[in-house]
DNA sequence: CCATTATATTTACACTGGAAATATTGGCTA
DNA sequence: TAGCCAATATTTCCAGTGTAAATATAATGG
């Protein structure tokens, strides 16, 4: 029942990109190539050039379904949690969890070298990631900007601190060992309680 | 008066990683080879070989002498500074700063992927770069924990937004164009004098 | 049905990191 | 001082990489 190879794959965007996904995943940014994810889904290796371009456009176009990826996470706690402040901090374990578990993908998401950093597609995923944490930390009570022009200094203190957990947590600067049972809704409180 | 080629370089191990570095924040990760670095010193391009042993212990080794590099900074700045508290706040400033002079270097340092990350020295270098930030957490009068093992939330807080703001400024997330005059320091009380 | 366009292949090339064998040197010891 | 050994560097070779150019195939729309 092995799909039939056939000069046109008919798919290969989608396939391609999940293919890339898996490897980048599987075995980090250094092992993902071109040729491997070409060869598993069973095409030529220069046949992703119709598609991406090339890798620096294969990276932005995985990226940017992160960052889809992302959002989608932070909405799904959302709607599952009770009471507006609830909701706004169920966003951040979302996005937590995202982060843990595409921990390659996600350092990629932050490394401007390899992407095509001016992608309409990408800068409109990272903006709607953006808007989400606004939201939050309007209903957070932090100091909120201007959100048009993402320089509101409550936004930017909460993705500060949404962010730089996510990373340490899963470049492994903080030991999981010791994080057992801290989440980051327990280091939140701890900024905003100061006595 | 150019130094004349002897077979055995003298320092290359010093002159190897000053030429790595230079590559890096020149060309990005993605355009730095040991081949061009041995070029520019004039070796052969398996010379590193002896030093380094491979790739990621080139990398491993830069990385660690940028975390030395990050504390220094964060401690200059504190020199300078008068009073208890603003001296502590100054080793944000100078946290950030690093992270701006080098942008793809401060990537490359929470990229695990690439990196030895059981090296006894490296692991040496995170650590000391954590304990002065958890004297500045204390300072602050977050919620400290136990700091031997890392797991102080107040420390974790610190870390994640000062790490969460470096890189999401030097990796594009926010714009520089919207954030002049806007510091570390001015997203900081945005949190501790919530209303 | 045909021509155009999108999609995929083949071939070739320059570049990469690494392994293995060899060469040179500096330093230690006898 | 003579000689050996370990450290350091070179040469050669290889598999693997991304990309460009020319070519082949198929799908689509007139």
């Amino acid at each position: 029942m092995t799909a039939e190879r056939k000069y046109h794959h008919g798919n290969l965007r989608e396939d391609f990109l999940l293919a890339a996904r898996n490897l980048l995943e599987k075995e980090g940014l250094g092992g993902l190539s071109l040729r491997k994810c070409a060869e598993q889904v069973g095409v030529s290796h220069t046949a992703p050039k119709n598609h991406f371009g090339n890798m620096a456009g294969l990276l932005t176009a995985i990226v940017t379904s992160g960052y889809e990826e992302l959002a989608q996470m932070m909405l799904a706690e959302v709607d599952e949690a009770a009471g507006r402040r609830k909701r706004r901090e169920a966003a951040l374990v979302g996005y937590v969890d995202f982060a843990e578990r595409n921990p390659a993908l996600y350092g990629l998401m932050f490394s401007p070298d390899r992407l095509v950093n001016d992608d309409p597609d990408l800068m409109a995923e990272v903006r709607a990631c953006f808007l989400i944490l606004a939201d939050v930390s309007e209903d957070l009570g932090w100091h909120t900007g201007t959100i048009e022009q993402m320089n509101g200094k409550g936004q930017i203190a909460l993705w500060s601190l949404v962010h730089g957990y996510a990373q340490l947590l899963t470049s492994g600067r903080f030991k999981k060992d010791n994080m057992q049972g801290l989440s980051i809704l327990d280091v939140l409180p701890s900024i905003s309680d100061r006595e």
